[in-house]
DNA sequence: TTGTCAGACTTGTCATACAAGTAAGATTGG
DNA sequence: CCAATCTTACTTGTATGACAAGTCTGACAA
């Protein structure tokens, strides 16, 4: 039996080997030389494996130290979710559509199931939120409210699902935020779902998410028929300039308000 | 000004010459010999970009035949969510409630909004998944069927995030469609949706849909509290041995029932 | 004790070469 | 003239060896 070994299965008896249980996590992989000698294979062969890892999010390369694994971020799972709809005619008001369902359930549920230290998070970021003076920092505060609402509702999937399409979430933030009156309106609303939250009232949640979705329905009606692609590039070139992108930003914001782990 | 080209900006530039809008799908690329030679970079640099483009579903390259443009399929998007959920404690009974909402929704909208195509299609799924007397058989009509009522809200968030977690809950489908009880209380359910969205009526599809999702609850509760991971494994063997992987199986199942695009 | 520096690692990238697959045109046989 | 076959020029996939750049460690000297 001298089957050529396969990308694939080189990559799943690495995963088994190395990236196994939370004790692994941040512990560092042998050196791509060793494990191509031990597995016979060239090293750009088991290069290429690894790159498929990383682009999962399941490890880290850092030149000249060597790879750790890591725990797959909310974010690396929505990098396929977002290119792929962003190759979609995909329209804002399908966003908000989507976004209506998964948030009020989010919200019905966070009321129910929140933590102490879930509640305090989330008091952080709605300070934040009023605080912030600039619209890159106000949405960053906005959506990280969002982010920890769907880690208060203690379920992985719900998380990871809100995490699929956070990108252009964010990117639809960045759009709205920019109109004052939206702004005005919604600043309570945050107050009302955190305030649900709470005191443990989840209809009142849901209602107030509802609300709080719809907002922005009326206020620019006309962004919201055209495809998500082009709208989201012409926010995003004059928000955040030809240097950062999106998902950069969007890792930096969540790291800030802890939300750099997906549990 | 002498800034070496980084691989996520030659990724942008590529996508944003050869990827662009519908027309160009299925278009040979350059070589990567040309393109390498055109950018000034070697060719195991500009594969590593070629191969990021591929695992999100862009592109597809052939050995021997050259590089086409692809549209991104619904399972491209499902990839890293599928990876990250697997590497987290998510259990079965997270996935159901996450499906619960997402679905009920999604058979609203499909009873206001399909097209008798999608009725026809839908059909043609059902018809299948009566008639099937192989396990596997089974569960891919029916996640067929989920998919397609998904196609049938006409939004492609919708369609994106379900397709997110579809692998998930085909691996689910395949222990819950194994349980002959499961199977003859869900097939009547299967009807009632179907009907309800031939006659446009909303509320009757969102009732029936979620009495389907929650029938697995009571019969099998004690698989739904341990991590999807170890279940999903254990039965994904058994069901489809070593040989193919979910992924593949899945990407055949829908092909089957025309739902290879993404729209 | 502290600072410096050389060396032994690591990953990232390159140029070159060849194998394997594909497609189309040239060639040969009828 | 037609059809089957074969050569040839492509394509991607992989292996190898080499070097640059970054990082850590430990020896060594002040």
């Amino acid at each position: 039996m001298n089957t050529p070994i396969t990308q694939d299965k080189l990559a799943i008896e690495l995963t088994r080997r190395y990236i196994v249980g939370d004790e692994s996590v941040d512990s560092l992989m042998p050196s791509a030389r060793v494990l191509a000698e031990e597995y016979g294979v060239s090293r750009l062969f088991l290069r290429e494996v690894l790159a498929g890892l990383q682009r999962q999010g399941l490890i880290e390369t850092v030149p000249g130290r060597g790879v750790y694994v890591r725990k797959p971020h909310m974010l690396d799972a929505a990098k396929n979710v977002h290119t792929t709809l962003r190759q979609s005619a995909a329209t804002g008001h399908n966003l908000i559509e989507a976004r209506a369902n998964l948030e009020q359930e989010t919200a019905r549920l966070a009321a129910l199931r929140a933590t102490d230290n879930d509640i305090e998070q989330l008091e952080v970021a709605l300070l934040a939120f009023e605080s912030a003076s600039e619209l890159l920092a106000r949405a960053e505060a906005d959506i990280a409210f969002h982010a920890l609402l769907a880690k208060a509702t203690q379920n992985p999937v719900l998380q990871v699902m809100f995490g699929s399409i956070t990108t252009l979430t964010f990117e639809i933030m960045l759009r709205s935020l920019a109109d004052p009156e939206t702004v005005a309106k919604g600043a309570p609303l945050h107050h009302t779902i955190l305030k649900a939250v709470k005191n443990k009232n989840p209809e009142l949640a849901m209602k107030a998410m509802s609300q709080h979705l719809h907002l922005a329905e009326d206020t620019y009606a006309s962004d919201l028929s055209i495809p998500l692609s082009e709208v989201a590039a012409r926010i995003v070139k004059e928000v955040l300039g030809e240097s950062r992108t999106v998902h950069e930003v969007l890792e930096q914001a969540l790291k800030k308000y802890s939300m750099d782990i997906l549990r």
